[in-house]
DNA sequence: GTCTATAATAGGATAGAC
DNA sequence: GTCTATCCTATTATAGAC
């Protein structure tokens, strides 16, 4: 019995760079194996499934990474613009500065919504409620931070898509320079 | 020599449906042959160059719908913020009130990037420089104007994902009724 | 747990009849 | 201009050896 070449995560993850790039529909097992460096029986070993378990799985490891990297920042100590920038300095990570689409984005289209809709739901839904509590410690209406969480949601995905389109980090540079200001200032 | 069962236009038309939909990845011959109600010998007969052929014909189908529709009226007769809400009308119908996503958005992702990158950045370019043109007119100095118009793009197009994603109309009318606000109030 | 081999299907694309 | 038939490749998935 030949010990596994990488852990678990370490495949699950690169199953999430080539999800994110190619989208449900364009990611291959061919492409998939490349990745991993497994085979495509060692990737049936790990996902029974197949490939929808696979997009599963890289949509668990998104919500991990999401839950420790971005919403308990947002829950940790500090002022809220303080925890607000400690979240957005972990979005310019996951984004690699705008390069980077968002597996979510990608898993709209095409088959991955028909196979992920609730999935992608509570995954939006949960970001969009953290940001919302935040804004909501800050002194403002439940109502109004909800709009406004929703809205950095808005500019986060369209900041990605615009970026990606354009092959220009502009977009999402300046939609991440405008997080604070869209969520924490009172005067709008 | 049978005629023509339907106009090239009205074929194109649901070619567009079909690639908005699934992304270029996933729109197979298969599903844009039933949409079309034409066999794939048929297809290659309007498409010599396949499935790409197929989606540039979608694509030159958008710039032009985009141009009737969006830009004319941008340039039309009226204030500002009269042609600008005639732009908003019709982004509600192309978009069927957020239920459809765009065009450009699904083909961010996967093989539709690599295929149609440069087309992706001069017809989301033409967009935002129409919108920044419009907010120009409208008094506003031309770098604020351009960071404006870049910003509704961004609006759009991630009210779009977002509402796919929630499976929910709330963001895409919510950013609609926001884009006034946004492009043509001095108060920012 | 990984490999080689292979099945079974769907994909994109073409040829030629009418 | 559309059809039926076909080709070739890639795709997803499985079986079985080690």
């Amino acid at each position: 019995m030949p010990a596994p070449l990488m852990s678990r995560d370490e495949v699950v993850e690169r199953l999430f760079a080539v999800f994110r790039q190619r989208g449900y529909d364009g990611a291959s097992l061919s492409e998939l194996s490349q990745a991993t460096g497994l085979g495509r029986s060692s990737l049936y070993h790990y996902f029974p499934g197949g490939k929808e378990d696979m997009a599963r799985a890289a949509l668990d490891y998104l919500d991990s990474w999401v839950e420790g990297h971005l919403l308990a920042p947002l829950r940790g100590a500090g002022t809220p613009a303080e925890r607000l920038a400690r979240m957005t300095a972990e979005l310019d990570r996951l984004y690699d500065h705008g390069r980077s689409a968002c597996l979510l984005g990608a898993l709209v289209h095409g088959e991955g919504r028909h196979l992920f809709q609730e999935r992608l739901r509570s995954s939006f839904g949960a970001l969009v409620a953290a940001l919302a509590a935040l804004v909501v410690e800050s002194g403002v209406a439940p109502t109004e931070a909800q709009r406004r969480a929703e809205e950095a949601m808005v500019r986060i995905q369209g900041s990605l898509v615009l970026s990606g389109g354009l092959d220009d980090d502009g977009p999402f540079r300046r939609m991440l320079a405008g997080l604070e200001t869209l969520l924490l200032d009172a005067g709008r």
